[in-house]
Order: structure tokens, then C-alpha cells, then sequence
DNA sequence: CCTTTATTGCGCATACTGCTCAGAGCAGGG
DNA sequence: CCCTGCTCTGAGCAGTATGCGCAATAAAGG
């Protein structure tokens, strides 16, 4: 979908301001409320606003540790059953296909280093995964940074 | 901060119904309209809740591809300043530094694999980076998936 | 047992939402 | 040049939620 410059200044506003109310939003920006909600809800339809939830960040409830995993799957069972069987642990907030040495990267989510241990032990008992190989992020200097991103798709 | 399982409810209802109202939530779980709004006040003042706003996806608009780079930086800068220097490429929508090999990771998007050679190009062009080693994300099961480790936090 | 904190139920004024509708502005096709 | 489709606009209205305060009750902790 194209976006355009209010779309983009729709979403920063409401990213701003989470308490916002769209008839605010559109006095702010000076076109109609209606405007304003036909935009939100092409942009929700189209899927280019995701989601729109309380993201709950573990870090703050006691998960301070960040791990990326690189997985080496068991080639019986095939990735999809292996993302499923990851699924199923808590721990693992996000999985993908990849390219290279591996065949899966895991982000992992623990409460400390040794925690991960756990973790990991976790993951590899599942029988799916035959080989891990992990990267620790020592510091997130910054993450969902999204927004820039459409504004830059916004500008003619 | 501890959370129990009144909170965890709270953000799984907000979570699966978006357009959730307080009071709607409070009829549903069978508790105060008060309670609710203080449990939500409590857990957005400490960070449990760490963002509420549109989430816009790239995917949607035009960046179909992810990739983490690996970056060894020049150390003369420090990560810092790499980080911020990165922080100016709106494709850039995630940098850690890491344990292993490199100095950083860097979650980007681009329009399409002969893209990411560009935006790759960005990067490198800051000098602050000497060397990456990217992996391209080619299949995404699932990702900021942070409910199910609330719930976790959230049992007895 | 006493103190502190959380929860509850209630009311009220204000504000926002969802919905509808008709009219205006604009771009593209015929 | 005129039609057609699309978006934006401004307005209204009923329904609903919010923010706020308050006093009573329940639960938790020392």
C-alpha cells in the first residue's frame, strides 16, 4: 500500500501521543475527523499499522537478558513444525528463516545468563533443534524503530 | 515489577480485541472499572507496558525484506556513536550490540534483496563501520510475540 | 491487632465515538 | 468537455466511555 505524508503524520501523532483521540488528531492536523479515521482504518486494513496493543517488554517484569539464537534444525521434521515447537516456549519471542549457516534465528528472552542456559536447554529437548549457536545483545541501543521508515516512504 | 494474573488478563484482552474500551474490560473480567484503570496505570508507569501506539509494518508498505547485519565498528567512535550514526538510516529499525564476533546487530528492511545492497551501502558509508556479515530473514513465523512470557510471569 | 494499600460501586460533567449524509474538489477516461 | 469515481469536508445525533472524586469494604503486611 502507498502511503502518504498525513498517513505518516497520522501514525507519529498517535505514536507521540498515545492518549490522543482521533477528534483531537484531527483539530492537531487541521483536516476532518472523518479523514482522520478513513485513514486509520485503510492503514489497519491494509495492515500497514499492524498492530495496535500494549506491547508488554520483558525487561521490565524480569526478563532483562536478550539472546539471539541460531538454530540448526533436525531436517526430519521441517521448519514450520520446528517454529511450532518453539512456539510453545515462552522464552522465544520472535523466529524466523534464515539465510546462511543456519536455518533458524530465535530471539530469546531470559532472566539472566544463566537463566538462558535453562532456556536454551529448553529448546534443545524438544528434539527439534540439533545444534544452537548464541549471540547475547549486551545492549539494545534501539528496537521497532519503524516510524522513520514510513515517513521515508511518505515523502513524494 | 511483579505482575499477576489480573494483569496478564488485561493486556490478553487488549491485546486480542483492540478496540477494547476500560469499561468494556472491567464487564468482562468482573472487576472494578477503577481496578482496571489502575492496573493499566501501574503497568504503563513501570515500563511493563512499554509502548501503545500503531505499529506500522514494513512489510506493508514496500519493505518486504529483513535482514541482521553483523557489524565490526571503527573503534574509534564506540558503540554510541556507531548506534546514532545508524539511528539516521530510517532502515535501520533495530541495533544491539552484541557477545561474539561483532560489535553490533542491526535489524534493517529494504524494498528487496538488490536493495538491501544499498541501504548495506548506507551503512558502510558512515565509516563508522568497517566490515558486516548480513543473514536474511526468509521466512518470519512469528515475532514480538511478549504475551505468553507475561503470562508466564504472571503464575504462581 | 492495627496500619496501609487495593478494590469496589457510585455519580456526574465532559468528551469522544460510530454513524450517516449531502456537497465540494479533483483526477482520469471517454 | 462532461461524466465517473474517489476522497475530503462539515455537520448532527444518539450512545458510550472517560476522568474525577469519594466513602465503604476487603485484603495484605508488620
Amino acid at each position: 500500500m502507498r502511503v502518504d505524508e498525513l498517513d505518516a503524520k497520522i501514525v507519529r501523532l498517535f505514536t507521540e501521543e498515545q492518549r490522543m483521540s482521533v477528534l483531537e488528531a484531527s483539530r492537531i492536523l487541521k483536516v476532518a475527523r472523518a479523514t482522520v479515521q478513513a485513514r486509520l482504518d485503510r492503514m489497519i486494513a491494509n495492515g500497514v499499522i499492524a498492530q495496535w496493543v500494549p506491547q508488554p517488554e520483558p525487561r521490565a517484569f524480569g526478563f532483562p537478558v536478550v539472546a539471539f539464537c541460531f538454530l540448526t534444525i533436525n531436517q526430519d521434521l521441517g521448519h514450520d513444525a520446528v517454529s511450532k515447537a518453539l512456539a510453545a516456549i515462552p522464552e522465544v519471542i520472535e523466529v524466523h528463516t534464515v539465510s546462511g549457516d543456519s536455518d533458524l534465528m530465535a530471539r530469546v528472552a531470559a532472566r539472566s545468563n544463566s537463566d538462558l542456559q535453562r532456556v536454551l536447554d529448553i529448546i534443545m529437548a524438544t528434539k527439534a533443534v540439533v545444534r544452537s549457536s548464541s549471540v547475547i545483545a549486551l545492549n539494545t541501543h534501539f528496537e521497532g524503530r519503524t516510524l522513520p521508515l514510513l515517513e521515508a516512504a511518505a515523502r513524494p
